[in-house]
DNA sequence: CGCGACGTTGATTTGCCTCAACGATTGTGG
DNA sequence: CCACAATCGTTGAGGCAAATCAACGTCGCG
């Protein structure tokens, strides 16, 4: 059943007493998210924490020319959120959408402050939790201003191969900042090593 | 003095009490670092949490060319470390090196992890605290993916007038991305307009 | 004083984009 | 179940953004 994946989601970390489980689980709410399906939409603020059971979304920025670049994937055990919306209650500029079939576990922000205030554990595991985000995107950005595209994909087809085997490789090209013309001219360059 | 400049960088998150601002003063250690010298070094574990109180530090990744890249900046009251060769204790890739004389007050791991454990308030606010650095490199990132040079520089200074006002040309560009012969024509072109 | 960091400029090259076109696949409505 | 549209991956021609390399003047500092 998701709820007891998402509780063992904290179990590398700090894992969930009875009594934590139990306050979690009355809070988070689960959804079914069709392919092509919005989460969050441009202009609306963020009001949850989203946990993925099972599928995969993508956060992405619109920019004036009307072209998607997108900031991140969440397949099965990740959080997504737009965390700055989240927090300043002003209208998100990202999108949220499903590229399959998604089942998700919502946590609004005032049962999320709630657990925080209550349970401790919760500060604790959602700050190592981030913290793990932000070291993976710190790496990200490093490479995105010191490595040229054949290696960014390189490095995401290996810390990802997962992902690459099944997701279209437009949604790849924009995630590594190419034009998805320009990673096919990657991937027959590398073929051909 | 300087701790109660690190005490009051906790007031806008969750102020610290008499106890907890003991408690940390009692562990946090104050250094003085001349221009041009490491705080971290490749291939050395990244042992502290590091604030600033004054002066600036890079962070950076040197390529296999010898090129620098600027992963971040920390001027006064910014926090910075590589928080993932922190937390493995695995060799850091990382550079952290003064731009300018710098005072810093730097937090040890089992100090750190004591704080934690002791005083949730410390979880809290170090969640906080990385959870906004989070949002503003993502927003960096998308950036980087979806906007040209020269949008980026602008970006920069709008964003960060003191930095861009008190750092070498040569830093930001390799901050953004860039070669600093690059960024002295982006510069010029700004300048015509 | 002299050297090294810095900022700038110009000539050339290159990585990546744009635009257009085409087959293959997927999916969707009739 | 078929027909048609939409998405996807690929290729090629041409163009632009940014890198490379070299040179030069300025400045601050040891």
């Amino acid at each position: 059943m998701a709820l007891n994946q998402l509780f063992a989601y904290f179990d590398p970390y700090l894992p969930l007493t009875a009594a934590e489980k139990d306050e979690l689980g009355r809070r988070a709410k689960t959804r079914k998210i069709k392919r092509r399906q919005f989460v969050l939409q441009e202009n609306d603020v963020c009001r949850h924490y989203t946990f993925v059971v099972e599928g995969c979304l993508k956060m992405y920025l619109v920019d004036e020319q009307g072209k998607e670049h997108n900031l991140q994937f969440a397949a099965e055990n990740d959080w997504i959120a737009d965390i700055g919306s989240f927090h300043t209650e002003q209208p998100s500029q990202l999108y949220l959408e499903a590229l399959e079939p998604t089942q998700i576990i919502q946590l609004e922000k005032p049962d999320l402050l709630y657990l925080y205030t209550h349970y401790p554990t919760f500060d604790r595991n959602f700050r190592v939790l981030i913290e793990d985000q932000y070291v993976a995107l710190q790496r990200r950005l490093l490479q995105q201003i010191s490595a040229p595209a054949e290696e960014r994909y390189r490095s995401f087809l290996a810390q990802y191969p997962q992902l690459a085997a099944r997701l279209p490789n437009t949604q790849i090209a924009s995630y590594l900042g190419i034009t998805p013309e320009f990673l096919s001219k990657v991937r027959k360059a590398l073929s051909r090593k």
